[in-house]
RNA sequence: CGCGGGAUGGAGCAGUCCGGUAGCUCGUCAGGCUCAUAACCUGAAGGUCGUAGGUUCAAAUCCUACUCCCGCAA
């Protein structure tokens, strides 16, 4: 099929890279625009530029698609879908219409749950037991379109980082499947009085919370990692915590039990097994234990 | 030129300000103890101190440039 693919983070590569591999004619690839990013700010364009610009697919990076020319330019491609994942641009009506069946999303959730931006991330803090993809018709709303093909997937104990992945190819396979045989999949309303909405991950909540349970917390540190990673600040240094153990000790909440950083959570109590000092790369707990020593009976802000 | 931290035996760190014998917590290996062990005791091996220059009688330490890693910020 003549496609136009719009995305933008590590999450849409794996579907980019299937129907091209699949061979489909990708006439144009959309994605926001190079930011300044990491350190030294320097300009660096989305994964799925670099993909399209490796590929030399013809790469768009507009500001908005509200622009008028933009609009007209994307008619132009003369397409017969258009697919989305995670782009980050609201899309118009115009560019809705335009292709011959539309735009069809890649959806990291079974939604009507979780619509909106951090559907992974929010899925693990929620405690769901699972998670999966969801192919829709794009209209308007917020991923309030029909949908057309899904697949769930177990949550268990994967970090969002993990899950993200996993449903990256997830969705890249489902999108060929769909547009194999589109007519195998006849839209499905969804039920809007199902639906929740997963908004994005605000940087503070990443602080580490340790009044609550140890399942809790456990979910938090796996929401948020890799990204923005959840921490505990301690005499002025930012420690990451990337993968923790839940234990049943219990001990006064937010502080050190003993000389192996077993954290007191208001139930439970949760033990790091993969930890980061700012500055440092992440280490086992071992390592991190042989380097730096934080006393039993510390009290974590 | 966005701000900042870092590179020292296999791992994690101290030592750098104030130049003068390479140190700590582990790991590894050997031996001992033990019914036994990731426990304990004794001993040993293992280091171009990121790279390249410079200063000096002498540089991990001071100066210059460079490489790589990471946190913040975006």
């Amino acid at each position: 099929m003549r496609l136009a693919f719009m995305g933008t983070p590590d999450f849409a590569v794996p579907a980019l890279r299937a129907l091209y591999d699949a061979g489909h004619e990708i006439v144009a690839v959309y994605s926001q625009p190079p930011r300044r990013a990491g350190r030294g700010k320097k300009l660096s364009p989305s994964p799925v530029q670099q993909l399209a610009e490796n590929l030399e697919l013809l790469v768009r990076t507009p500001v908005s698609l509200k622009d008028e020319d933009e609009q007209t330019a994307f008619a132009a491609l003369d397409l017969d879908a258009a697919i989305v994942a995670a782009y980050g641009l609201i899309l118009p009506q115009a560019i809705l219409d335009a292709p011959q069946m539309g735009c069809l999303n890649i959806h990291g959730s079974l939604l009507p749950r979780w619509r909106g931006a951090a559907p992974v991330q929010r899925a693990i803090l929620a405690g769901d037991t699972e998670t999966g993809i969801t192919i829709m018709q794009m209209e308007a709303g917020l991923d309030t379109g029909p949908m057309l093909l899904k697949a769930t997937t177990s949550i268990d104990h994967k970090t969002a980082g993990e899950l993200t992945e996993e449903l990256a190819g997830t969705g890249a396979d489902l999108m060929i499947q769909y547009l194999t045989a589109p007519a195998k999949h006849p839209p499905e309303p969804q039920d809007d009085a199902l639906a929740t909405y997963a908004k994005k991950v605000d940087k503070q909540e990443a602080r580490l919370d340790f009044n609550g349970s140890a399942e809790q917390v456990e979910r938090q540190i796996r929401a948020y990692n890799p990204n923005p990673g959840a921490f505990f600040e301690y005499q002025d240094n930012r420690y990451r915590i990337l993968k923790v153990v839940v234990s049943d000790t219990q001990g006064p909440s937010s502080t050190i039990l003993d000389d192996r950083l077993l954290i007191g959570c208001e139930t439970g109590s949760i033990q790091p097994e993969l930890i980061q000092k700012a500055g440092k790369p992440a280490m086992a707990l071992k390592s991190f234990l042989n380097g730096t020593k934080i006393p039993a009976g510390t009290i974590l802000q």
